[in-house]
This record gives structure tokens, sequence and C-alpha cells, in this order.
DNA sequence: CGGCAT
DNA sequence: CGTA
DNA sequence: GCCG
């Protein structure tokens, strides 16, 4: 029943949230500017993996800025300890400290269970005011009432605010804000007693992956957010770069920005060839063209693993076999209508944006469109309610039945709801 | 007490 | 392990 | 940590 309910719960908008945030992290990084050390030290860049030698002056210059203005620098300096903040959270701001806290601790059960609670007050139509009136709220029991109260009563919570307080937190929030760099990287990280940027570059035996050379080259710009116009400029470039070689090809934008937001991390598009087997290289073809225009920054292609020849027996796995990169554009001001999505300070014409494609063969677009637009955690609800309350599974590819042994298929996501006997519910509504 | 998306 |  |  818990499938059914949080759905049912999801189908309400959203609200935005506090900014105490950012309050947080401004503070942290005055500190760290009071306290920032000269980038000057040649001693690490040497030794830093580099694309290659005539990228050296390019990558020096970009991470010179880099330390500059992103890096809040603590070398040499006692494990930070923020003063006694007053930190206004909203509940689901908490919870997701909460969350997080547990993801770094390895315990998913009740980081899970405070994400849970975090996406069902966000599911509301309002704010919560009071315990009464989550009283009959699904996935909010002991633990999260008990921080609910405290929240509610005095507009702070000492468990919250110790974690936000916490060096280790502080520090692994840090390193996993780097594109490619998770979990488990930033806690080895932080157990070889680095606190910084500058420690994790400086130091020689650290050997970063190309995902992790981009994500530190370009960490100012996909750090920041991307606006609307700026996916609508990425959405024509790539829709240029895709009609250059197939005019019948269709470019669908997903993610986030399909659930209506105004702010994403990245740009999720799907793209599909009206022919059938098209999609097998049409990926490569667009990456081609965006390498000729002297715009692709980074690229990390997937070529396609699906079999269809296979398909009954076919495991349904965690990310999908479809054809796939995750990339970071140079994206143009003047291609954007509103202008960029800069930083102050900063007189550069350009920005960096991660921008993710798919494409799937035609007769899964559905799903693949079911799957891209998220959000993660209505993604984790749909197919739990799929495995637990109708014996089937979900994936970016299929809808498999297990009572009647076979693949349900669909043109639209409509017709994966009512696969699953469900009211269909709008993008926008999937925000929580 | 087991499961928690794939 | 990272990515979605 | 919450739910079945």
């Amino acid at each position: 029943m818990t499938g059914s309910c949080r759905l049912h719960i999801s189908v309400w908008s959203s609200r935005r949230k506090a900014t105490c945030r950012k309050t947080f992290r401004g503070q942290r990084q005055g500190q760290g500017h009071r306290r920032r050390i000269s980038p000057s030290g040649s001693s690490h860049l040497a030794r830093l993996p580099l694309l290659s030698v005539s990228h050296h002056s390019l990558f020096f210059k970009a991470l010179q800025f880099f330390m500059c203005h992103i890096c809040c620098s603590r070398l040499r300096c006692p494990p930070l300890r923020l003063p006694p903040v007053f930190v206004l959270l909203s509940l689901q701001d908490a919870f997701e400290v909460l969350a997080e806290n547990y993801e770094f601790s390895e315990m998913e059960g009740p980081c899970l269970a405070f994400r849970r609670a975090a996406s069902v007050l966000k599911s509301l139509p309002s704010a919560v005011e009071s315990l009464r009136a989550a009283q009959d709220l699904p996935c909010l029991g002991e633990h999260t009432k008990a921080v609910m109260e405290e929240i509610l009563r005095c507009g702070r919570s000492f468990e919250v605010e110790k974690i936000l307080s916490d060096e280790r937190f502080q520090t692994l929030k840090l390193f996993t804000s780097v594109f490619g760099v998770g979990p488990k990287t930033a806690e080895k990280w932080h157990r070889r007693g680095l606190r910084s940027f500058s420690e994790v570059l400086a130091e020689p035996s650290i050997h970063l992956n190309r995902m992790q050379q981009s994500g530190f080259l370009h960490y100012g710009d996909i750090s920041r957010a991307v606006s609307k116009a700026e996916a609508r400029a990425v959405g024509n470039i790539i829709d240029e770069a895709v009609r250059a070689i197939t005019p019948d090809a269709m470019l669908t934008l997903t993610g986030g920005f399909r659930r209506g937001k105004e702010f994403g991390h990245d740009v999720d598009l799907i793209v599909t060839a009206a022919e059938p087997g098209r999609e097998q290289n049409l990926l490569s073809e667009i990456i081609d063209s965006l390498k000729k225009q002297g715009i692709l920054l980074f690229c990390e292609y997937q070529a396609s693993t699906f079999d269809t020849t296979k398909l009954p027996s076919h495991r349904f796995e965690a990310m999908d076999h479809f054809a796939k990169c995750f990339l970071i554009l140079r994206l143009e001001g003047s291609r954007v209508d509103e202008g960029l999505h800069s930083a102050e300070g900063d007189s550069r014409n350009w920005r960096a944006v991660r921008v993710d494609l798919v494409s799937p063969p035609a007769d899964h677009f559905a799903f693949t469109l079911l799957g891209w637009t998220g959000s993660r955690q209505f993604e984790r609800d749909l197919r739990r309610f799929a495995r637990l309350e109708r014996r089937m599974l979900l994936d970016n590819h299929a809808l498999f039945d297990k009572t009647k042994k076979e693949f349900l298929t669909a043109t639209t996501e409509k017709d994966i709801f009512d696969h699953l006997g469900l009211e269909y519910i709008e993008p926008w509504q999937r925000n929580a």
C-alpha cells in the first residue's frame, strides 16, 4: 500500500524552499576566502593528469581561476568549526540534510526514509505548520516527527545543526559536489586527511579519472544552475546538429525542465530517429558534429548494449542500455535569449553546461521518456509500486508483467500508467 | 524482521 | 566506482 | 527510519 499512498500524494504541486543552504554555503566560502592560499605552487600542476600537453596552459589558466574564485581552501587550517549559527531550515531541507548524512554513513535505509519524508512534505499543496497537520501523512514516524516538532516550535533542530557544523559532513559534501566524485571517493579522500580541493589537487598519489578532471576543470560552471533559457539554447544546438544528420529525427527535452522547473543542474534530451535502427549511430554523429564546432568540453559515450533478440531473458538493470552520453558543452552567451546565467565578475561570454543525451529505439521511447523525466524519488516510487502492487518490473526500457510473463507495449507515457492501473500524472506533478 | 528502483 |  |  506504500506505493499507492506515495503516488497518490505526489499528485499535488510543489513549493519552493528556503535559502538556508545558501546561507550556510556562503558563510563557508566567506571563511575560505579569508584563509585563501596562493594558487601559485606549481608542484601539483606538473603531475595533474591532463587531456593532452597542448591543453596544459588552458588547464593551468582554468585551474588558477578555479583556485582563486571557487575553491575555499582550508590548507593548514584546523578542522573547520562554524561558529554557532541560527540556521533556518525548512522541514524538507532538514530532512534532506539528515538523509545526506545517513548516505555518507552508508545507512541506506534511514537515508531513504528521510528522502521519502522530504518528498511527502514537498508534495503537499502548502507547508505543514503543525504536527496535527502531519498526523495522517505516510512516511513520517517517530524520528521525523520529533525533528518536525523541534523545527515547528523554535525554527531549528539540534540534530540538523550538529550535522551541518560537522567537519566530516562539510568535507564530504564539498567533495561530492564535484562531477565524477561520489560518496566512496569523497570518503576515501577524507580518510586520507584531505579537506579541500587544493589539498586533493596537490596530492601526487591521487589520480583523477577523466570525469573528475572535467569536474574540477569546469567546477564553477557546472555547479551553477542552468536556466530554462540556457536549456532551450542547448536544445537548439543539438537540434541543429541532429537535423543536419537526419531531418526526420525528433528531440525531446526531459529531466527537470520537462517537469516545469525554472533551473536545473543539467539538460536532459532524448533523440529519436524515425528510421528503425538509425538510433545506433545517431549519437556518435551528433558528438562528431559538436566536436567539429569546438564546443565539446567533455564526452562520455556509451554505445547501446540493448539487444532485442534476447529481450525475454533480458535482465532489468540499473542504468539503461540505450545509446547515451554525458557531455559538458561550451554554451556561447550569444545563443541564449536572456543571456548567460553567469557568476558576477565573470567576463567570459560563455559557460560550460552538463548535457545528457539518450537515443532509444522508437518503440521504447515512452519508457525512456518516463524514466528520464524523474524526479529521482518519483521513479523509485513508481518502480516500487510496479513491483510490489502489480508484480511488474519497470525500467527505462520496458514494463514486464511477471504474472503474464510478457512485456507490455506503450507508445505514450499514458499507456504505461494505464498498464500500472494509475491515473496519468503530469510531469510537473512528478517533482516530489 | 526484510525491503528499500533500476 | 561513477553516471542517469 | 518507516512500512507491510
